[in-house]
DNA sequence: TTGCAAACGTCATAATTATTACACTTTTTT
DNA sequence: AAAAAAGTGTAATAATTATGACGTTTGCAA
């Protein structure tokens, strides 16, 4: 089902995603020499982690691609996040006090996994300096993300969002272009879209900002900041 | 202004906190010997971070108590989080390629703080596998959290939160207590207070639950889980 | 070029939630 | 024990948002 694979077949793909990558090039053959692995390959459908199953090892996926489901008890189930090669999977589980995953994960396309055990984890971390570095570099930039997605999340209005969106987004230009459709930043606030354009046009009307299709201007930003 | 003081002062005092409460006994002689550390002590109302400010070092809140504020940019500020000792302050950061601090950390008490560099966070995590495995499971956990904690308020409804909130809470239980209180729960879910007990209420006259006061009854549960 | 799908902006109506205020109970402080 | 504070349930009204539908524009593929 999961046989195992001549080093020379995916281990050297691991070096291409960001945990890896960081290893110089004259230590990746000691690194793999240290390195104890599985590698998985899967079918577009099949289940790689079961929900409420355990992590007990480190999974990086070199092809392919994956998308993570939560079931609603009732059966339906919500897609809850997409991840294409090569990138490591539920870095955040990992070494959590609780590490059964809250969703399953399954291949929306034929995939490789290298597999890795957390004891080996730990030894090539105190090892490779740089690995070790990269791997809490990894997981710190995932808690800024969640921190900053959760603090828009947590903002009551539509109006809230959109000035606290628009102004990260802005950088501080006066003059950009949205990264995502409409649709996608409703989804994002958690709201619906002809909600979210209402609010958009209203603040245009107002002389906050200009909208035309994806290109903001912000004509008041002073009046944006005051929004939250 | 921030004194060096003799390693005796306070230094032990980090073995109550999470991240190093993991070092064996035996081995903190040596860990102590290893740390590059200063002692700071702040008075109520002080400022320890600013927003904005990056973070080089590792602060360890030993004494006192901290909240972070995040400035709404036309001066107000908005409370954030509230910290007490021992614990550490922003791990999530300190190794996150934008490393600068989105609030400002302000005591709310009279404080000590023991302030480690980076470099020296990383010589110990190499030297003593404990710690960097509690570094870890620290980090990871509150990925954990936040995710949770996102996933409960991207619910577009209260009536959806709370079926979620009140299944996780149960713990398979059919009756329990609410670890916190209402007005709690209404910030939690980032909306008010009366439309959460109202909420709450519909469902009690639907007999789906029962509610008295802290103590709730789950009468049926296929029900909640239909809810999100 | 045509045709099509996606994204966009808009609207009326229904549903949900916020706001504000009040009475009551429980817990904590004095 | 009395007073103060915190927590609880309720209600009317206002504001916000969702839903579902529609016509238009844009970009892309045939």
């Amino acid at each position: 089902m999961h046989p195992m694979i001549p080093p020379t077949d995916h281990s050297r793909a691991i070096f291409q995603c960001p945990l890896c990558s960081s290893v110089p090039e004259e230590q990746r053959d000691d690194f793999l020499e240290d390195l104890r692995y599985s590698v998985r390959r899967y079918e577009k459908g099949d289940v790689v982690v079961t929900q409420g199953s355990r992590y007990e090892s480190l999974y990086i996926l070199v092809k392919g691609e994956v998308v993570t489901e939560m079931a609603d008890e009732k059966g339906d189930f919500m897609k809850v996040e997409q991840l294409r090669a090569p990138n490591p999977m539920a870095t955040g589980f990992l070494f959590s006090n609780d590490n059964r995953s809250p969703v399953s994960a399954i291949c929306s396309q034929p995939s490789v996994l290298v597999v890795i055990p957390r004891e080996n984890v730990y030894f090539l971390m105190r090892k490779y300096e740089e690995f070790m570095m990269a791997f809490l570099s990894y997981i710190s930039n995932k808690v800024s993300f969640l921190s900053e997605k959760l603090r828009l999340v947590s903002l009551r209005t539509i109006r809230a969002k959109l000035a606290y969106y628009l102004l990260k987004e802005s950088a501080g230009e006066s003059r950009f272009l949205l990264k995502i459709s409409k649709e996608e930043m409703a989804r994002l606030f958690s709201v619906s879209r002809p909600a979210l354009v209402k609010v958009m046009m209203e603040m245009a009307d107002e002389g906050i900002i200009g909208v035309d299709r994806r290109e903001i201007t912000i004509q008041n930003r002073k009046a944006l900041q005051s929004m939250f």
